[in-house]
DNA sequence: TTATTATATTAGAATGTTCAAATATAGTAA
DNA sequence: TTACTATATTTGAACATTCTAATATAATAA
């Protein structure tokens, strides 16, 4: 247990295992965007939001470039939305289901 | 920001996040085991290893079915496996950049 | 019924992650 | 140089996850 390889794909996952950082990921999918404007769009503290990017920044999830005194932030390798949206086939099948049982405990009387 | 969505989606992948479940998913990779099998895959404490079934039973990502005393565990939905092994190309490039630049910095002389 | 085997759950301690606030840095312009 | 704007880092408190150890449950067999 605890190959190499494991412990390296769990810290991956645990990287996009933060709502803000997904939004931040979502919110880059049209093109770089500074950290000011990031922060509009996704309303959370200056601090906090750059305490996210370190860690997206750490995993290559994203790449910030200088450009005078702003910071833009693009992400890395644009195949990762490939891979979160194949995540939502995942767990939107799981979703379904507990959804099925939810109606079926919903439209039974006896309850 | 923090919509349902990215609530939901980084519960998920929480739900990856730790080496033991990813041991565990690998371990299924070939069918259905018994717990006791998976504790010699896994080796770990029978305690651990049941918590941590139980968080991928949550999610979905595992089904259990009793057959007398055993119980077996199964993939619930094996496209998680193409999943999983999507999640290597996107961190095998990340991993691969890091490298080379490791790399050219051992190979350059002047440090 | 009791004992046994297989597995699950619980409670608290240990550890890890996130947040909030303050402080630091880096570039630019005056 | 000083002041300003944009962003990053640090520190400790708050919170969440994981582990350990003990206990619980469920099925079976004797």
């Amino acid at each position: 247990m605890n190959s190499p390889l494991h412990l390296y794909k769990a810290e991956f996952f645990k990287a996009l295992g933060h709502p803000l950082r997904l939004a931040i990921l979502d919110s880059l999918r049209d093109g770089p965007l500074s950290v000011t404007k990031l922060q509009e769009m996704v309303q959370v503290d200056q601090s906090i939001l750059s305490q996210h990017l370190a860690k997206l920044r750490s995993f290559k999830f994203v790449t910030a470039r200088r450009e005078k005194t702003t910071i833009f932030y693009h992400v890395h390798d644009t195949d990762v939305y490939i891979f979160l949206d194949l995540a939502k086939n995942i767990y939107g099948r799981q979703l379904q289901l507990s959804q099925d049982i939810l109606n079926q405990l919903n439209t039974t009387e006896h309850i």
